[in-house]
DNA sequence: TAGATTGTTAATCGATTAACAATC
DNA sequence: TAGATTGTTAATCGATTAACAATC
C-alpha cells in the first residue's frame, strides 16, 4: 500500500488482505494501542512503523544457520531471511567435507566452534535444520550459549531447557500432510 | 514408539511429545472415534493406522513443484517430502535455461505444460514457491486444471478463486518475525 | 479386587463477532 | 451536517480444562 502511494487503510481492506474480519483487526490492533483515526482509518506509514516495533523488527537481529543438509543449504541461500531485520552472520556443520568452504556467499563453521561465534558476534537468533536426532542436543548448547530465539526446521518438538530461548517450530513435511487432510476433509463434507 | 517396540501407549505421554495436556490429546482423538483401551491406553500400531486415515496419509499422493528458485530446488530435493505418502512427479518453472534440465533427480518442465501434465497424470497437489507477484496466477491455473490442494510458499494469502482447491500457506519469513516477536516479549514479560 | 486410563460431561476460560457510541 | 470508520462493550461462540464414571 505504501508503494501504491497510499496514505490511509481501513479495518475492512486490511482484514480483505488477511482473511480476517474488520471487526478482528481493529480488535486486534486495539490489543497494541490505538494507531487508527475515526472515520479516516490507520495511516499506512504510521501503522507499518507500529507493526515494525510490536514485532521486534524495527531493530535488526543477527542469526546463525546450524545444519547445511538439503534443506538448510537453501534456507542459507533464501533471501527472505537475509532481508530486512535479520542478517545471516554464520553457518555451522560438522561435516569436515563441509566446513571451510562457501554456501551462498556464507564461509561454513565447524559445530566445535558454535559457542565461540555465538558469544564473539553476540548473536540472538538461530535457524536450526539439524536432522532430529541430533535437534535437543544442539538447542539445548545453543540456549546455554546465549541464543534468545530458535527457528526449528528439525521434525520434532523442541523444549527449551532453561526457557530462556523462545521457540518456533516450523515442520514442512507436517504441512503438507495438513494440506492432505484439508483435501480429505473437503470433499468428505461436500 | 513403533520402533521401540511399545505395544501401548497412554494420552499423558502422547502429550508430553506434542506439548499438550493428557486431557486434550483425548479429547481430540474422541471427536474422530474411540481408538483407546480403559485402563490400558491406546494401541501403537492402530493409533498410528487411525491418524493415517484421519489425515488421508494412508494413501498415497502424487505432487508436483512449481517454482525453482532458490526455496523451489530446496523443496525439490527435500526429502521430508518424497518420503511416505507424498510422491513428486514433476517440478515447473518458466525460465527456459532451467527447462530440460534436471534438478534432484526431476526433469524440469516448462510452465506451459502445466495443465497437460497435470491431466495427463492426474496430479492432486501442488507446491507453489514461485515469487508473491505470479502466485495467484499460477494458483488459479492449478485450481482450474483440478489440482484440489495447494502448499504455497509465497508470501502472499492466496485465495482459492472456485473452493476446489484447499490451500495451505507457509511463509517462512513471517515464521522468523514470529520468533523476533517471541523474543521481544519474553524479556518484556519478565 | 485394586490400580490405571479412557471417553465424556460440566465448568471454565478465551476468542470472535455484532453493534454502536465516539469522533474525524 | 452527513458519511465514514475507529475503539470498545456486550453477546456469542468455541476450545480447554477438571473431574469422574465406565471399564480394562
Amino acid at each position: 500500500m505504501s508503494r501504491s502511494g497510499k496514505r490511509t487503510v481501513n479495518s475492512r481492506i486490511l482484514g480483505q488482505h488477511l482473511g480476517l474480519t474488520d471487526a478482528q483487526v481493529r480488535r486486534d490492533l486495539s490489543i497494541f494501542g490505538q494507531f487508527g483515526q475515526r472515520g479516516v482509518g490507520y495511516p499506512v506509514s504510521g501503522l507499518t512503523q507500529a507493526i515494525r516495533e510490536i514485532l521486534g523488527t524495527d531493530r535488526s537481529w543477527d542469526v546463525i544457520l546450524v545444519g547445511l543438509g538439503n534443506l538448510g543449504r537453501a534456507l542459507c541461500g533464501y533471501r527472505g531471511f537475509s532481508q530486512q531485520s535479520f542478517r545471516l552472520v554464520g553457518v555451522f556443520d560438522n561435516d569436515p567435507k563441509k566446513v571451510g568452504t562457501t554456501i551462498s556467499g556464507q564461509k561454513v563453521f565447524s559445530l566445535s566452534d558454535l559457542e565461540k561465534i555465538i558469544q564473539e558476534k553476540s548473536v540472538q537468533l538461530a535457524i536450526l535444520a539439524v536432522p532430529a536426532e541430533a535437534a535437543q542436543e544442539v538447542a539445548d548448547r545453543l540456549e546455554k550459549a546465549g541464543i534468545c530465539g530458535i527457528l526449528n526446521f528439525a521434525p520434532i518438538n523442541l523444549r527449551s531447557a532453561t526457557q530462556n530461548a523462545a521457540v518456533v517450530n516450523v515442520d514442512m513435511a507436517l504441512e503438507l500432510q495438513r494440506l492432505a487432510f484439508a483435501v480429505v476433509n473437503a470433499t468428505t463434507n461436500s
